[in-house]
This record gives structure tokens, C-alpha cells and sequence, in this order.
DNA sequence: GTGTTAATGAAATGATCGTTCCAAAATTAA
DNA sequence: TTAATTTTGGAACGATCATTTCATTAACAC
């Protein structure tokens, strides 16, 4: 019957979430994203609705993203050590990796749009929920397995350790230095032992 | 000879930051700034130049409130553990104290703007530096009075108090509960000593 | 009071904003 | 091949963007 969608899905989100990255909500214009992606305006209307829209199924594919590489790290790691390590290193990676330090898409919309949309508000909260639920979960393994202390009930830990890496996010948009990234990182973890 | 400015500059500034920190710098337009203010168009490029103009100096306006609070803090402080201690407990009653949950104007502006524009860039530069210097001075000062330990010296115990700080800063947008962000800042603060 | 100078008010600048509209093109079921 | 359906291209929408222009108003030195 109809005509179907020509374009690759996942090829405009990943050029969308780019200047989005790159620009933030604000200052990303609808010409921007048809420069970027190469569809024409009413596609994208017609695809995304809006450019809250389009903006929304950028940060779902951004977090879907990172999720993947957490998990990716997870799945090697033997004990608590290792996961938490991972996690961190991941991080890390992501930032030294990143030649425009425009910092982590998420973290920077909350600090944009969270106290303003309700609909940004709500999304980074689940967000929030689902990093310390695996923060608490390493935790819990770790004090299970008597490697991380129990000064702190694994909920406590996994929300300093979540404040820890948005940190580490903001720290690593002006500070290029590798080793002083992972001495900060170093000094985080000392207090779970 | 002229007419003199005649506005009340604080005043314009304070109200222009009221804006500029609720909606991001592209958030805000200069019609908000107009509406804020009360002074005309012209009378704001007069006097700032430019949109980039007047929010430099609302920076550098919202700095020099944060330095003033720290300044007090520590004239107050007879060791480094209760220094240490303002510098958070300030950054808590701000976070607290905000029922608009905007989180910190300069950090907000490191995420929007300091991997775009070179003149914000270089102003947060500065700015790090600076908290840097104190935080670096505070561990110091610790160290000598064998209050905190030497396992790291005080330029990376800064910074990762620095990372520390901005991650507060973020967690505080979205949660509100005063006892998670003091046992956070508990669990921080642990590592010195 | 007069002359000088700068702040002010209000309208207008062209550019760009997000979004809509509609005819044309393209795809599939029949 | 035809009919049905939806994406596409491109122009256009009114609103708003940051900034400029200029006549008017007001303050100071003399």
C-alpha cells in the first residue's frame, strides 16, 4: 500500500544526536538537523513530529548507546572490582576519546532542560534510576563479597558514586589530562574499601 | 557634560542572572532580558554590547557572589576540617535553597557553551583555576596539620574535590532530599582523612 | 540658561526560528 | 496498470531572533 520509509533510522539518529551533542537542544536549529541528516524538513516532521520529537529519540538512542557498552563491561568483569572499575573506565574512555569535550549528551540536558521540560525531567529521572539501580547492584556484590566495606548501605553508595562520574563528566570538558582523570577516579573508589 | 546611567547596574545584573540561570544562555532572548530588567533595548546594548556581552558580566557577576559567600566561610573556619566543611555546607544551602532546582550558573554554562565559545571557555578556565587554588590551599593547610592524610598530594585532592563539587551540583537538580546530599558529601569528604 | 553629550524610547532591520502546506514522486496491493 | 497511500521536495507561514537606527529626552559644564 504506502509508500515506506527510505531512509536509515539509525544512521539520521546518530547524525542528529551529533549536533545535538555538539550544539545542545538550544542551540540546535531545525536547518541544522536537515544539514545534518540529509532528510528533507517534512521528513523529519513526518518521522519525529517535532524537534522535542526527534530530540527525545536522540537521547533514548544516546542512552541506549552507553547502556550497551556498560553492559559490554559487565559481562567481563569477575567480581565487584572489576564491574566498578569498568564502569569508570568506560567513562573515562568516552572522555579522552572525545577530540570536541562536549561532555556526556545526558548530563548536559539535565543541566539544560531539566528544572524547564517535564518530559526532559521525567526521562533523566528513569535514567538516574536505572544508573544507580547497576551502581547498587555492584555494591551490593561487592559487600556480599566482603571487598567493599559497609559503612554505607549500597543505595548510599550507588548515589555518591552516580554524583562521582557526573563529576567526572564536567571535569572532563576542560581538562584533558589523562592521569589526573584516572587520580580522580582513583581517589573515589578508595572509600568503598 | 552627559546624562549619566541612571539604571541601578546590580540591580540589572541581578535580575538579568535571575534569567540567564533559569533558561541557559540560549534559552534566554533579549526580549526576556528587556522584560527582566526593565531597561530598553538600547539601553542594554549600550551599556553590555552585546547578548554575549551582558551575560559575560552576569558570569563574572554570580562569581563574584559565590567567592564572597566562601570568603565568609572560611574567615570563619579555625582549621582546614571546618574549611573544607563551609565550602560544602555553602554549596548545599545554595542547592538546597534554590526551590527552582537550576543547579550552578557557571557549571551549566561549562556544559552549554565551553566546548563553542573561546571567551566562555578561557572564563571557566579561570574559574577553575581559582576554586582549585582555595581547595588546594584548604588541603594544604590540612595536610600540615596532620589532619588529613598525605596519600595524595593537594593539587589532586583539589581537583577531585573540585570534581566533587560539580557533581553535587548536578545530582541537586533532581534530588531534593538534604540528608542524601549531606551523606554524600560525608562519603566525599571521608577519603582526606 | 545654553550647549554638549549620552542615555533613552520605539520602531524597524534582515535573518532565522519551528512548523505547516501542498503538489509531486514513489511504492505496494489489487 | 491502476488505485491507494505516504513519503518527499520546496516554498511559505507567522513569530521571534539579535541588532541597529534615529529622533527625543535628560543631565551636566559653562
Amino acid at each position: 500500500m504506502p509508500k515506506v520509509e527510505t531512509f536509515n533510522r539509525t544512521n539520521v539518529l546518530q547524525k542528529a544526536t551529533e549536533v545535538f551533542h555538539k550544539k545542545g537542544y538550544n542551540g540546535t536549529s531545525m536547518q541544522d538537523l536537515v544539514d545534518a541528516t540529509d532528510l528533507n524538513r517534512s521528513s523529519i516532521y513526518n518521522s519525529f513530529g517535532s524537534k522535542l520529537g526527534i530530540f527525545m529519540e536522540v537521547l533514548a538512542f544516546y542512552q541506549q548507546g552507553a547502556n550497551q557498552n556498560f553492559g559490554k563491561g559487565l559481562a567481563e568483569a569477575y567480581n565487584a572490582t572489576d564491574a566498578i572499575e569498568a564502569i569508570f573506565k568506560l567513562t573515562l574512555n568516552d572522555i579522552i576519546g572525545d577530540d570536541d569535550r562536549k561532555g556526556c549528551l545526558i548530563v548536559n540536558c539535565k543541566s539544560e532542560m531539566a528544572n524547564q521540560d517535564h518530559t526532559i525531567k521525567s526521562f533523566i529521572e528513569k535514567n538516574q534510576d536505572r544508573m544507580i539501580a547497576m551502581l547498587e547492584d555492584i555494591v551490593s556484590k561487592g559487600q556480599m563479597e566482603k571487598i567493599f566495606n559497609t559503612d554505607q548501605n549500597p543505595n548510599q553508595y550507588a548515589l555518591y558514586l552516580y554524583t562521582s562520574i557526573q563529576g567526572l563528566r564536567m571535569t572532563g570538558i576542560l581538562n584533558k589530562n589523562e592521569e589526573d582523570l584516572q587520580n580522580i577516579i582513583k581517589t573515589v573508589l578508595k572509600v568503598l574499601y
